[in-house]
DNA sequence: CTCGTACTCAACTGAAAGGTTGAATACGGA
DNA sequence: TCCGTATTCAACCTTTCAGTTGAGTACGAG
């Protein structure tokens, strides 16, 4: 089950500093110290909330010299909206199955 | 600002109880007790998470007699996939400029 | 082979999350 | 009016989370 994936990445973004942080890097990719400059918190702390990405899948890194390049992962979007569509339309679809009985009430009252 | 709004939408689906009672509320409305129900854990423990569910506009709840019905707000959705879809797009259309990039180079690399 | 830079690891703290049980509350039915 | 059903409130416990500081590691430059 990827359940707990998906777990992983709700919980990932439900941080407004991470989900800042995945703001940031769908401009570009960006180091641990540029990502963390903006912030008040410490560096560790930023440190810590790309490992969180990190392990959600959102967030790969690279290396170059002694800096971890992070680069965002976009396709795991895709788990996310996967989800919350599949949901999304099946209860659209109820909602327009209802819509359609009351109008073939409607109808039928009219018709009576 | 709705950030906020969106962390507690997030949050609220990092749980996989409360994914599973958003996927079962989808296919209709029910009580907190036919809700509790196939889970192990007690009632109460339900009744928390669909208040997070609440609290985060994903789910309103009505009143028959001592029951409290509770329906799935898709509208909430939107937020998200809109969000999501932001950052997705941003992070593709990046993808396709240095895709065209790379093209550009290879055609100046092949005219040379 | 040091030295500074860029980061991570480890240990700790306070607050929030998710669970429990037991006592209220709100309502319809007999 | 009293009772049972449906649900919430309240107090508590344990685990997880976001933050801290201080020490350690990895790397390139000089």
């Amino acid at each position: 089950m990827d359940g707990d994936r998906l777990s992983r990445v709700f919980a990932a973004l439900a941080d407004p500093t991470r989900r800042d942080i995945v703001a940031r890097l769908s401009a570009g990719d960006a180091t641990v110290g540029e990502l963390a400059e903006p912030y008040q918190v410490s560096l560790q702390a930023v440190s810590k909330h790309i490992r969180v990405l990190e392990d959600a899948g959102l967030v790969t890194r690279g290396r170059d010299a002694q800096r971890r390049p992070c680069h965002l992962e976009a396709e795991v979007f895709d788990l996310m909206t996967g989800w919350i569509e599949r949901y999304r339309r099946q209860a659209e679809e109820r909602f327009s199955r209802l819509d359609a009985v009351l109008k073939d009430l409607d109808n039928e009252e009219g018709a009576a």
